[in-house]
DNA sequence: CATGAATGAGAGTTCATTCAT
DNA sequence: TATGAATGAACTCTCATTCAT
């Protein structure tokens, strides 16, 4: 250990236990879990402090205000994109590209809920919009790039711009984010399987009904 | 200049004309007008009073409270869907659905914006959930018996089940109900017919890539 | 014109069926019910207009006001006194007094509780502590110059002032007013029966002890 | 004289000294003050706060509701009799007993009122019912047991059962409570002590007329 | 560094009252 | 005679934020 820092940290008034960043994440886990539970019109810094068993005071000193909290909140929700698509492999087939978002995206169980009250509050907030715009669009870029490699390679369809697909992807996946507490039957693991088959099926290569695989969407 | 008019005029109490129904109808386009602005957070009895130009005394006495009022507004808002298919011949053309649809959801620019707020917030109100889960269901029923019909003259790939289908097609509506706000340069009406025709491509027939139309999705 | 009466009066708008102290009652007896279930600060014009199943507009309109309303309520509470007095014949024994107070304040079990909360009221509003007043000297008054009555043909010990005996007997009568739903074991009739007993045998004429009757007090 | 430095005063917020238990309990005071000049349905937070010289952030800061305020305020009512029954010797004289609940309860002149208004609200709110009745029952049983024991050595009278006794005197001191502000000439200091000296020869051991001291209750 | 007392605005809601009809 | 639309003030309570400690 480093010993003169040590002692030093030992007489140290202000920074009892833990360090600051990891005191800061987890108030923005908290703050993730009211989300899900409360949705934004019920999340308050109250409830945030309570959850993370700590006074508002704790809360308004790591987050200057009530909208940093939310912008920090946004900014952690859209790195599990930016790990996606890091982690994944150059020629990552699309298949396994949709799955993995939905592994990692239904993974926990508070993210579509959170990501969907952010994605709807986004509109009447500039700064949220902001952070929303700049990562999604992110995202939406490279999704663009993996179809149109894929119709290079004859894997997608070819007939439809690559754009336009990504945007029917995604737009689908919000749409199911937004929706999957309604009736959640239509949101099973296994449905949620088939409604991904369904998608890639959709942009799958046409060609003589031959050749093209048997009916998909059996699901229990 | 006539101060003593204007004070008189002020406080005005008593029953004026006016039929109830009318008076209602009024404060529930306040309402929506302020949830389009400012969102479900930002929307207080208050605020719709305002809009409204009475007091909130006066809205309260139209509903009997905040979550009345608006669950009213739901059931309003999705009275264009059904007027929508109440209106459509029986062997209507899907893209000719889908236009329609796109046309009188966009016809009214408050309609996105209020919809994704409602279907936002339903996840944690039971009593806004339930209508939405009904009104929802009745017109996805609708819409994938439209589809099955389609599929059963030819005009729609028979590959996948119609209700799957009708699904992704649903839900990429809610998507871009959902994100509209960001990136509008996506929902410029000419993009927004340009998405409509993918839609309607990806679930079209398939066969040889002859027989199919050229590339599609050109817009400016 | 005067000789077509009748007919007129068929025709007549503003008096469809009942005359107007008929309705009058009706709502003070709807008064009465909700001041006894809500207590005074429970007790708004709108409850009391929606027990009497009739709109706020009929309340004001039979009473100028809320206070009016209350006024009106308390003299008609005390009239069961004054009809209790006036019932009485000269020689009223005081057991039977008390015995009849009980009988009559107890038939209805709404009036304890609206007395309490009356006499409660009293203290914050001139106007009802006026009508208290008033009505309960009275009241008093004659129990005073029953008790003297009694002093003087020996059946009440003529030790104490009769106006002091009065004040006791009276005193506890509102006690139990005040505080019979607390405990209502001790306020069962049987027990009721034993307090009236206790308070007889307290002020009855005091002699060797072998003249006085064994213990009372015994109930169940 | 002082403009600016009154308006950098007015906005004091962030924490000032004092501890909390002392301005909680400066708080319930203003509160039982508001509760004694304007009764249950007059004491309103915002009163509270004014009498206080905070707002109501503050008090609504220390008690979670006003229910809250409430029950903390009755069980410091009551801690005054168990203060009295505590402080009280063992071989207690009856009178004595008497002579120091009058001289505790009307010591402080809002003691009354105050327990008045409260003991008539319990019946409509059950969490002050239970705070009532537990404490009040408390006391009740002190009280018999003191009557039972002065029974046994002789200074009571001993043929009506003990509790019944301490039942009518309870009673007794509840309708003097109630019923204080009519004819306020019924209770001043004097003359409470004359109903004092009459309860006490009411349940005075009876024995033949010449062994009694004369009569009692002369009072200007 | 971190707390928690306090603010002041605003939330939903209830209320007594008014008055055109 | 009786209604019911509407007011405006007051209610309890929650909130984001501030700041002395």
């Amino acid at each position: 250990m480093d010993g003169v820092d040590t002692e030093v940290t030992a007489n140290r008034r202000g920074r009892p236990p833990g360090d600051h960043p990891a005191r800061r994440a987890e108030l923005l886990r908290a703050a993730v879990s009211v989300l899900a539970r409360e949705g934004y019109a019920g999340t308050s810094l109250r409830r945030v402090a309570q959850r993370a068993g700590c006074t508002t005071g704790a809360v308004t000193y790591y987050f200057a205000s009530k909208k940093a909290l939310l912008l920090a909140l946004a900014e952690d929700c859209f790195d599990i994109y930016d790990a996606m698509l890091r982690d994944l492999s150059e020629g990552v087939d699309l298949r396994e590209l949709l799955g993995e978002w939905l592994a990692r995206t239904t993974g926990d169980p508070e993210f579509w809920p959170v990501m969907s009250q952010l994605l709807a509050q986004a509109r009447f907030e500039p700064d949220l919009a902001e952070v929303v715009e700049r990562r999604y669009a992110r995202f939406r870029t490279a999704y663009t790039a993996i179809i149109a490699a894929e119709q290079r390679r004859g894997a997608v369809r070819d007939d439809i711009p690559a754009e336009l697909l990504a945007d029917q992807l995604t737009s689908v996946a919000d749409g199911w984010m937004l929706m999957s507490p309604f009736e959640p039957e239509r949101f099973t693991p296994d449905r949620a399987e088939a409604l991904v088959d369904t998608a890639v099926a959709l942009i799958a290569p046409t060609g003589p009904p031959a050749t093209r695989p048997g009916p998909i969407g059996q699901w229990d």
